[in-house]
DNA sequence: GTGGGGGAG
DNA sequence: CGTTCTCCCCCAC
């Protein structure tokens, strides 16, 4: 990576997910770690994973976030919780060690179960924690998508409570989702995904964009500031209330301006969706505004899949759908650390050093297309000569139709 | 499908 | 180290 990139990096070598994030945080920037064996326990020698996982900080294991390593420390502290929700964000804690907690009378997955359990809780996850605080993590590390779920775009503020103010910040908004949604969600045209019996397509009409993907539903959401203590001290919340509808098939039209879109976007859908979050005409002060394109419907990686031949019936600006299966594969197993501890004991650890060259600390993460080019607009448009009602599609059949009965129009073509 | 909770980076 | 902005998965209904 260095040699070729310029990038240095850091990497944990261990025998699951767990153990290998935990293990890649030490050393950085700029080295291996492994973490060496024995794993399991034999005889009276401890092992090293046990060693190892034991001197962290409950609340530093991936997987065991603010709220789980409070309802922890306060079961192994029997009883108080901890002043750590006082005046700041995570204020000061009692650390508690895994060991602390691992070894705790009584403990267990069922134990952890209780505690941590509940109404919206997981199941199982009691079970899941007892394994993360043994070092043993099961989960499959898959391969990154190559679309997002969802994209969002929220901001926030720090007094937020007229109407005028609210409309500006929504067009803000919409306004670089949609840009978002073009930068991420659409792909250049390659010439040679097409066949030669395309061939009566007239090049200008040869999109030089096409969806990756379509959000089918826009989610606005706002976190409302939570009210004044009778003291006057406030309340760290960060409770947030959404409501959703439909997205428009008209953002997903590429010879409108952004700015047209956007303002359609506000009036006809978000507007409508804050009267439902905030019915109320005055009275609300919010601390965060955000809007998202969520459950995306997959078109990508149309190359050389059966979407392909779908892909032909539709004239307008080239969309091509995926076949009619909306994937769902897991999360991106990207290991990347934040925390840099102390440094473990050498026999635990094995380091390979690379001494850089230049000492660089900071984000690796992976540039998305938008952020590479932040605030880019224009030059996406595309000339389209027929155009139907505005939100339309036509195949080639001569069916008229929205773009979400798209795919299923597609597979009753399959099956005719 | 919707709205909320918890977590990661 | 804390805050902000994203994004993800899971659950109840």
């Amino acid at each position: 990576l260095y040699s070729e990139k310029g990038y240095t990096c850091t990497v944990g070598v261990s025998t699951n997910k767990l153990l290998s994030k935990l293990v890649g945080n030490l050393h950085k920037p700029n080295s291996q770690t492994t973490l060496l064996p024995p794993y399991a326990s034999e005889a009276e020698q401890p092992d090293n994973v046990t060693l190892f996982v034991d001197d962290h900080e409950v609340g530093k294991i991936p997987g065991i976030g603010f709220k789980l390593a409070h309802k922890i420390r306060a079961h192994v502290l029997q009883r108080p919780a901890d002043f750590d929700d006082g005046l700041v964000y995570g204020g000061t804690k009692e650390s508690v060690l895994v060991r602390d907690v691992r070894t705790f009378p009584g403990i267990s997955a069922e134990t952890l179960e209780q505690v941590l359990g509940g109404p919206g809780v997981p199941h199982g996850i009691g079970a899941g924690i007892w394994g993360l605080l043994n070092g043993c993590d099961d989960t499959a590390i898959s391969q990154a998508r190559e679309v997002p779920r969802q994209i969002s775009i929220e901001d926030s503020y720090i007094r937020l409570d007229t109407m005028d103010e609210v409309l500006k910040e929504l067009r803000m908004l919409s306004l670089s989702l949609l840009k978002r949604m073009h930068a991420d969600l659409l792909e250049d045209e390659e010439e040679g995904e097409h066949d030669e019996d395309d061939a009566e397509t007239p090049d200008s009409d040869r999109a030089r964009k096409r969806w990756l993907a379509y959000p089918k539903v826009v989610r606005l959401s706002t976190r409302p500031r939570p009210p004044q203590n009778p003291d006057g001290s406030r309340n760290r919340s960060f409770a947030r209330i959404s409501r959703s509808g439909p997205m428009p098939n008209f953002v997903f039209n590429l010879k409108e301006t952004f700015d047209t879109l956007s303002k359609r976007l506000v009036s006809e859908v978000l507007v409508p969706l804050f009267r439902k979050l905030h019915p109320e005409k005055n009275g609300w002060n919010l601390s965060l505004v955000n809007v998202a394109a969520t459950n995306m419907v997959d078109a990508a990686s149309a190359k050389g899949g059966a979407g392909r031949d779908i892909a032909k019936m539709f004239k307008r600006q080239d969309v091509v759908l995926k076949q009619w299966k909306v994937e769902d594969e897991d999360q991106a197993p990207v290991i990347e650390t934040d925390v840099v501890d102390e440094q473990r004991p050498k026999d635990i650890v094995d380091m390979e050093i690379n001494k850089p060259e230049k000492e660089r600390v900071g984000s690796e993460d992976f540039p998305t297309t938008s952020q590479q080019t932040p605030g880019e607009g224009g030059g996406w448009e595309s000339e389209d000569e027929d155009v139907l009602d505005e939100d339309m599609f036509r195949c080639e059949c001569g069916a008229v139709m929205p773009v979400f009965a798209i795919v299923a129009h597609g597979r009753w073509h399959e099956q005719n």
